[in-house]
DNA sequence: CAATCAAACATTTTT
DNA sequence: TGTTTGATTG
């Protein structure tokens, strides 16, 4: 036995965690899901520094999420006596972020810079189209943004873009004008943070040294996820002599739309001369079957650093196949076998279904609400994305940043104020021509001519400004939803009670980031705002069915799941084909969604899917036929071919079971488990299911399908 | 300026 | 099919 395990922090690792805990120099670890990656990670951390091989601010651990930097924070807390502070754990772009905040001035910007978001990013490119007087048709917004952040991603500058083509060209002068904006008005998008940060330490050598003599242990989460930029951010930080302890899994490689690079494991492995990764394949998350069926599918790719992933635990049940007729149907049967694993026992919010695509969410959400069976879902619109949230923000940002005309252009007229297109057009033009920003040329047209509007908008900001500038964070929030209006506009508004909540809600957020973070500056929580833009997950101690797509399930783990469309065309997606390696990614993404069931996966496939209007119908999905049938038990619900999507020409079987299609009478006082009392209004029929209309006094009138609502009369 | 309407459109999205 | 976007209109 290795005497490093005499520690008691090593105690009960497996061999392969053990070896990849306590490697000498770098490594790339191979580690599969449910392989216990984050406890390697963290406990790696913990060893080098109980054993005196790295002090705390030796240590920069990276990784992609808030959640997963949150939780090595935490576990570190629980493994070592001391502060972990001394370290730097955080995203790539949190640590971007508090690189270039500590060297705004080498690096190029204000020491108030902001972070554009996604939307924010957009609004700009929008900005610089109008300006440019640049044809929408034909340069999207959206794609001038892709083209932006690939190449950012790339490392490139528009300077050294190639670009051949007029359009390639057009794209590329689009690119220099929207970074010449963002520099003129102090911002920088989330690929820039990454860039710029790389830009400057290769630029300055003092930083460089001084950073490289600093991080002597590097570790990286994900690592199949890192774009060739944060790869070579990387090696940039790591200098000639840190270790650079590098952990990912090839096979869950799922973002490379998103700029991440797979190659980057083997151009690792190359760049340090790594003999082999170190392979963490027992699994203990789920069954044999399971684990069986993943590891089969997953051979059908080429090119993979190879590995199996097993188990102690044993065969466990097989998988179960169903075979629906439609898209109704295997929601149907999602939420009937919900509930009998409900009732025996197990809780709704140890059960998952996931999905290629979104959209595919609302059968099912449909099936759920209307038998009253508690769910949720993922991915919607999070906390600071939201308008007001967003409008709030950008009046804080004004105060920060005037510069900033992205905010300026948010909330100048927001709540209305009577400053038209007209007014702003001349802003604008003043803007231009004096190449000053919108807030400059608003404070000289607002005094110089007798623009009330934004005479009065100026002076709201001022007052804000001079108002705020001493008060704690919390209560500048305070003030300014306050004094902007926003609150008063919201209170108005028919439907504004949830807005007005949550505007109030953000000065809980400022309280909660100040206490967190002991940044009690108002930059610091704008920082927060954008890089983190809330959390997505269910409320905690709510029992709910969880569902959300295969990608946001990944590092997620449930008892039971649900994958549902299995089909051709959906998953593997039809537009993956198009792409290079394309359904070897959908083949990954299939692998993450098996791997994340412990002991029960359903596979859901349908004849027929309504989907954009209109009812397509689906072979099984090639990822099926990959697994082995041992594994699998397949069942269907017999049905006669009376469905309208299946056959146009049969004859609807509108004599059959009358009375059970239609238990109450028309007018019959029903409860309903979630809605309460309420008035039978009628029946539908839809497809295969009758639907029930019932009238609630309070909420109006919702429709169920028959079968699935739980309605008593009363 | 808000409200309404037709047209376009619909993978995945850690930051 | 359902949502989002933009253009038109009162």
């Amino acid at each position: 036995m290795n005497p490093a395990a005499e520690l008691p922090l090593l105690h009960d690792l497996n061999p392969d965690q053990l070896a990849a805990v306590t490697c000498a120099g770098s490594a790339l670890i191979l580690a599969g899901a449910g392989s216990g990656k984050t406890r390697v990670l963290t406990t790696r951390i913990a060893w080098l520094i109980q054993t005196g091989r790295c002090s705390p601010p030796g240590v920069m651990a990276v990784t992609f999420t808030n959640k997963a930097s949150k939780e090595m924070q935490t576990r570190l807390a629980a493994m070592l006596p001391i502060n972990t502070r001394g370290m730097w754990i955080g995203t790539f772009h949190g640590l971007c972020n508090r690189l270039l905040r500590a060297h705004h001035r080498d690096a190029g910007l204000p020491e108030l810079f902001q972070i554009f978001d996604q939307a924010d990013q957009l609004a700009a490119i929008k900005r610089v189209l109008k300006q440019l007087n640049i044809d929408t048709e034909r340069f999207p917004p959206r794609t001038v943004q892709n083209f932006i952040n690939k190449n950012k991603e790339a490392g490139l500058r528009a300077a050294k873009v190639d670009a051949w083509d007029p359009f390639s060209r057009r794209l590329n002068e689009i690119y220099a004008e929207y970074d010449t904006q963002c520099q003129r008005e102090g911002v920088v998008d989330f690929a820039e943070l990454l860039l710029r940060s790389y830009e400057l330490l290769t630029k300055n050598a003092l930083l460089r040294e001084h950073y490289q003599m600093r991080f002597q242990q590097i570790l990286v989460d994900e690592f199949q996820d890192t774009s060739q930029l944060q790869y070579a951010w990387l090696k940039l930080l790591k200098g000639a002599h840190a270790a650079l302890f590098a952990v990912g899994d090839d096979d869950q490689s799922i973002y490379a739309f998103r700029g991440a690079y797979v190659g980057n494991m083997g151009q690792l492995m190359e760049d340090l001369a790594l003999p082999a990764p170190i392979k963490l394949t027992q699994n203990y998350r789920s069954h044999s079957n399971i684990l069986d069926a993943a590891n089969a599918v997953i051979a059908h790719n080429s090119g993979r650093l190879g590995k199996d992933l097993w188990t102690a635990a044993g065969a466990g049940e097989p998988l179960r196949h169903f075979k629906a007729w439609n898209d109704t149907e295997e929601a149907r049967f999602i939420v009937e076998e919900a509930r009998t694993l409900h009732a025996e026992g197990e809780r709704y919010s140890d059960i998952a279904v996931l999905y290629r695509a979104n959209a595919q969410s609302r059968a099912i959400e449909h099936a759920l609400f209307s038998a009253g069976v508690p769910y949720r879902v993922y991915g919607g619109l999070r906390f600071f994305e939201r308008t007001e949230i967003k409008h709030a923000l950008a009046y804080l940002r004004l105060l920060a940043n005037p510069e900033d005309d992205n905010a300026f252009l948010r909330v100048v007229n927001f709540p209305a104020r009577g400053i038209g297109a007209r007014s702003l057009e001349l802003v604008d033009e003043a803007a231009r021509v004096g190449g000053i920003s919108l807030w400059q040329a608003a404070c000289g047209a607002g005094a110089g001519t007798g623009k009330k509007g934004l005479a009065a908008f100026v002076g709201l900001i001022e007052a804000m400004q001079s108002e705020c500038a001493i008060l704690p964070l919390q209560e500048k929030i305070a003030v300014v939803i306050e004094r902007s209006g926003l609150l008063a506009h919201y209170r108005h508004e028919k439907d504004g009670a949830d807005r007005v909540e949550n505007l109030e809600e953000l000065t809980n957020a400022a309280v909660a980031f100040a206490a967190e973070s002991e940044d009690t500056t108002l930059v610091g929580f704008l920082g927060h705002a954008a890089l983190e833009a809330g959390e997505h997950e269910a409320v905690a101690g709510q029992d709910a069915v969880q569902l959300m797509t295969v990608h946001a399930a990944k590092g997620l783990e449930f008892h039971a799941v649900f994958l549902s469309g299995l089909e051709e065309g959906l998953f593997p997606h039809e537009n993956a084909s198009a792409e290079a390696d394309g359904v070897e990614e959908e083949r990954r993404l299939m692998y993450v969604a098996i791997t994340r069931a412990r002991r029960r996966l359903y596979l859901l496939h349908a004849e027929s899917r309504m989907l954009h209007g209109q009812v397509r119908y689906g072979i099984p999905s090639r990822f099926l036929d990959e697994i082995p049938p041992a594994l699998i038990q397949s069942f269907s619900v017999p049905r006669a071919p009376s469905y309208a999507g299946v056959s146009m020409s049969a004859a609807p079987e509108v004599t059959v079971a009358q009375a059970e299609n239609q238990p109450f009478k028309i007018g019959a006082r029903v409860t309903h488990a979630r809605y309460g009392d309420g008035v039978v209004g009628g029946y539908q029929d839809q497809g295969a299911d009758t639907e029930i209309r019932v009238s609630f006094p309070k909420i109006g009138d919702k429709w169920f399908i028959v079968t699935l609502a739980r309605l008593t009369a009363r």
